[in-house]
DNA sequence: CTTTTTTTGTTCTGATCTGTACAAAACCGA
DNA sequence: TCGGTTTTGTACAGATCAGAACAAAAAAAG
């Protein structure tokens, strides 16, 4: 059935978003994306069609990947509503810290999409979005979960709430890129959490 | 002493800063800033230099309107420490719905900025972090009024409390341009400063 | 071995990019 | 009115951009 690959197509998928991730969409040129996957200009277009899709590939690839880990820890049995947040938060503090740490980058690849081109792009839009939605989800059944056994503030909206704590993320990401380091996020996380509890 | 100027300096600026906010600094050609300006390709090289520095004057020019009108909200006396803060959140929430409203997008330019090439490009950066300073002593300075008048809870670093207010409103600026609405964002807001009450 | 199918390497294309060159135009001072 | 100075318009330069074309290479199927 003809000429086999002679790359991983996950791998690729890693190595674009790696560099989309650092340089966004409009800063990263079809030459990066070869060099950095180490694929000749046909095997990518051969592939993936476009640099849009690429990075559409690229970016769900980071989604589901962030979500599915964050999920984990958001669904884990066996601990109150607010102590699953505050799971949550802590492996955003890690993964924040182990960013600047590692040097490539700091940030969050879904964030520094909304903010550049998802307002001008409706197909990448709709990625973030539909994720954006079951992060909510999730974020409130955990709330609901808290509001139950006592550990979350009863009198607020679950929906509100984790809207609340989207943001938190949101900002905690934002604050992690303008230089606020391990400590200052410990920080923010626990007094961002306080606003949770009964 | 030659020919006069047919432009106001700081109406392009103004221009060049709406279009580097919806686009971005990668996202935005010197042919989209010459027709946003109405200025040609040579008067606008012969004034800004390079589409770098008209960026960096349009930046600093969008946080300096915007940290000063915030600094008004927040240093404010009359009222406690909490309630200017509570304040501070409020024209964030006004200004989002209101660039909702008004279709030219919405977020903010200094967080699109965090989240592009500020991590690229040191002279950029050296902006929004003399920015992002001069609103944290702001936040400092109201939080611990706070404490004093009994407002902002005592047991907390004003430091650690700037820092959380700071990553509140970064988090509620890409919520905002994530979808949600006036209700969301004020849902956020109220919840968020409940963390900071004693 | 031959044919068919797919991937790969190289080259090309036309558009767009930032920035420059240069002369015409417009103003001020004398 | 004339000389000096600055802005303006247009044309251009060289690089880079996303993507296409096409034949060589490599494998499976017959």
């Amino acid at each position: 059935m003809g000429r086999p690959r002679q790359f991983d197509e996950e791998r690729v998928i890693q190595r674009a978003c790696r560099e989309f991730w650092a340089k966004g969409f409009d800063g990263t040129s079809t030459a990066d994306l070869c060099q950095a996957t180490g694929l000749t200009r046909s095997s990518l277009y051969n592939t993936f069609h476009s640099k849009e899709h690429l990075f559409r590939r690229a970016l769900s690839h980071y989604v589901n990947t962030m979500t599915a880990r964050q999920g984990t820890v958001l669904d884990a049995s066996g601990s109150s509503g607010l102590e699953r947040i505050r799971s949550l938060l802590t492996v955003i503090v890690d993964d924040e810290t182990a960013n600047q740490e590692s040097g490539h980058g700091s940030g969050c690849f879904t964030v520094n999409t909304i903010t550049t081109i998802a307002s001008r792009n409706p197909d990448i839009a709709r990625v973030v979005e539909a994720d954006l939605h079951r992060r909510l989800s999730s974020l409130r059944l955990a709330i609901m979960d808290g509001q139950l056994d006592g550990s979350i503030a009863a009198d607020r909206d679950p929906g509100d709430l984790a809207w609340y704590v989207t943001s938190l993320v949101y900002g905690m990401r934002v604050a992690a890129q303008s230089g606020a380091g391990r400590t200052a996020l410990e920080g923010i996380a626990s007094t961002g959490i306080e606003a949770l509890t009964p």
